[in-house]
DNA sequence: GTCGCTCCTTGATGCAGATCAACAGACAGG
DNA sequence: CCTGTCTGTTGATCTGCATCAAGGAGCGAC
């Protein structure tokens, strides 16, 4: 029904590719089509898009990219986690660049600017739909704001675990009975530039909150929570959820 | 021509009020006339917006407003500054909660939801500027991230202040020759949840940075700047500025 | 096997900024 | 006038995290 170049990408998603999918939205993309293309980068590549190269939107259909911003004597702090379903780029605007960093294997796929244009004129709940996850880039952004300026190292650890298991379990759609376990899609370097904290620090607390049962850890990636109520709380997290505009 | 009920406010802007302006944007707003209202608030005071009564995009005309985030005991971040001409709001979003504190008498102008839903659809070149604006934000959210990870006390003072100066120029569109003035328009209690820092490391920050020779103090608020490129070396910020998605 | 590399952990020490505390100026109300 | 409140400054001390440093586990190349 559909010809996707990369098929497999959205084979299987419900609601994973939040963007502009071709499996989901059949009908609104269907006069894209001839303007859609898919790019992948490889694992640690560093991808640089400015210029005439920003022409165009994207959505992450697998594999994790992070954005960084970089001081001029190397401090750096990660200001974006890409996750599948994600999207970048940004739509009239060609002098910005900025930096990619893929920790996996990613494929995206893309749109070019113009094109863009005519799909906010011609299919606006598509905009719409552009313009709420924006929104919910920067609720999550204003989190992120309250940890790094607000909360312990402990708290940050915690907070990460759990964001990540979050995104985790929204992604399969399966919550797992009793624990549930996560595999940490970054390093330790990569943890603490998202924290804000060294990396010596990020596996200090990693250990201690494992010392004191609030994970446990298999090897070094993967994580076993066994109770989530718990992390939570070692996150600083007050259990209603929302706030933002 | 318009018949605003707060005429002041738009009465001189150029481009200060991006959000949706009758004065600026005559043509596409005529049809909305109908649903724009006014609200003020008072300065000092906490307004909070939810449920139903988030029905509304506004903007703000004249004051300022701050978002903060805050943890149940008592720790809190500044994730949001709203000054002349930012827009507030979720549309297509009920159940989120959101504080904005009045730092001194604020003017908004509001649109109401499903008008408003109805705008992205009939006027798209509106609806693409929304984004825009949120796209603004987030990039600006993201160099505030790095502001709060990765700088120190002394640097986060000085981007805060050259922060405030940008705006400010840009606001008044004119540049005095030799040295800018600005006035704070924060408490340093509100500049220390600004910064993820205290009120006495403000203090303390300000004075250095003043006996440094880097700014100059009339007043407790009254900022001299005698030379812009030494504040925005001690802030950290390298000259390039362009980043984001 | 050894080498080299990346990733991670743990220890010892130092410092930036938090915390606790005192005080001064501005201003309003009595 | 005094008194209270709010804002800001400055000092003394404490501490959480950074920094410096060493070493271990995993793994591919040879």
């Amino acid at each position: 029904m559909h010809d996707h170049s990369v098929h497999v990408q959205c084979g299987d998603c419900p609601i994973r590719h939040r963007a502009v999918c071709a499996r989901c939205d059949t009908d609104e993309l269907g006069q894209l089509e001839q303007i859609k293309y898919y790019r992948s980068f490889q694992a640690g590549q560093t991808v640089i898009w400015s210029g005439d190269r920003m022409e165009f939107v994207g959505s992450v259909v697998s594999g994790i990219a992070s954005l960084t911003q970089t001081m001029e004597d190397g401090r750096r702090q990660m200001v974006g986690l890409l996750l599948p379903s994600d999207f970048v780029g940004r739509p009239g605007r060609s002098t910005a660049a900025f930096d990619v960093t893929a920790t996996t294997d990613l494929v995206m796929c893309c749109f070019r600017k113009k094109p863009f244009e005519e799909m906010m004129a011609t299919t606006p709940h598509i905009a719409q739909r552009l313009l709420e996850m924006t929104l919910d880039e920067l609720d999550a952004a204003r989190e992120w704001m309250l940890l790094l300026g607000r909360k312990t190292a402990r708290e940050k650890i915690a907070s990460l675990i759990s964001i990540i298991a979050r995104r985790d379990a929204a992604l399969h759609l399966r919550k797992k009975s009793g624990t549930l376990a996560v595999d940490l899609p970054l390093t330790r370097e990569e943890m603490a530039d998202y924290l804000g904290l060294t990396l010596e620090t990020v596996s200090r607390q990693i250990s201690a909150l494992k010392k004191d049962g609030v994970i446990s850890l298999e090897g070094n990636r993967h994580v076993s929570i066994p109770s989530m109520d718990r992390l939570l709380e070692e996150a600083g997290d007050d259990s209603d959820g929302g706030m933002l505009v």
